[in-house]
DNA sequence: CGACTATTTCGGTAATAACCGAAATAAAAG
DNA sequence: CTTTTATTTCGGTTATTACCGAAATAGTCG
């Protein structure tokens, strides 16, 4: 970690701590971050001197990196190791964690959640309310599907457009009236 | 977490598992998962026992979800105890809760950013790329400060409109050319 | 002001997840 | 096929975080 320069082991550093935050594991984070940074595909055995991880850590981890798709393999003619290199484009890169995060998890909480609304259905109409909620808490999560379709749909040019626009767009939309 | 009707006890579950996936911890999704199904404000011993969880433990997750504003202690005649209850419009606990972790962790990276810009400035030209990657890096975090603006700007029906409209939206924006 | 009840703080413990290093496996070269 | 090098698997260890329970504090009532 010491033979890294200065801006990129500030960096590394940080996004690593990001990365726990939100349920990514420091190491693979760490490697993610000094992958962006890097000018050329790193093999294992630099990754894990310029981090000071342990060999077998940084396999776990950049398996899961690719298996997230955010990191590729590649080959280095006259070189029989794997290099790894990371997406550059960071919209991309969101999209793809995105997508990802939603099949894991999002899916599934959508499924748990119709489950949950089934067996209700049976019960007592005590849960009413119960019942209720959840059908609330599903139309967000349909809401963050067709959202994160739309995400995946549009080039990031477009997005970026869109999302500077903003209120302006809505006002042509027609879709705002009062306060806002 | 016997006493608790099926149903609820396997969203709270379920609620609690997700948490520790997007680095909250287990104890403080599934009380936010018992308020958010509760018909009525809990006070605190109520959720140590549907939960089985300690006073202690309880205290603190309370305490850290009203920090995050979407938990709200409230009342009740002849009662001096404090009760709880859930914000209950999830697309509204959603934008809080974003931009929670906006102030929290997007901020504190961007300045992050900014400061390995301004040093990575003073040295040599060997991290003309690394500067290169932070900036592209640092305005996709721009573009979610933007957006998130706009989650909050807009009342909930807006954004489910706009979100609903999708392709089409852009279409009347003008903002779609090519392969979209 | 005591007596009682509710809440928080805090030191220690337990559970979980990350991480290491050695050994096994796989892959390539000679 | 043997040797060499790269990668993965896996059991054990360490670090981190969650969690508990006792004690302290704060708040309320008579």
């Amino acid at each position: 970690m010491d033979a890294l320069p200065e801006t990129t082991r500030k960096f590394v550093l940080h996004w690593g701590e990001m990365g726990t935050r939100w349920g990514i594991n420091r190491t693979m984070a760490q490697i993610h971050a000094l992958l962006y940074l890097s000018d050329r595909p790193l093999n294992a055995e630099e990754i894990c001197t310029m981090l000071g991880l342990a060999r077998s850590n940084v396999s776990v981890a950049i398996r899961e990196l690719q298996s997230w798709g955010i990191v590729k393999v590649t080959h280095l003619s006259g070189d029989r190791r794997d290099h790894f290199e990371s997406m550059t484009d960071v919209f991309e890169m969101f999209r793809v964690i995105m997508n990802e995060r939603r099949r894991r998890e999002i899916d599934p909480t959508i499924r748990l959640i119709d489950d949950c609304l089934a067996s209700a259905t049976e019960k007592d109409a005590g849960a009413k309310m119960v019942k209720d909620r959840l059908e609330h808490m599903r139309s967000f999560f349909a809401l963050a599907l067709t959202f994160s379709g739309q995400m995946e749909r549009f080039s990031t040019p477009t997005l970026v457009k869109a999302a500077k626009m903003g209120d302006k767009a809505l006002k042509v939309l027609g879709l705002t009236g009062g306060k806002e």
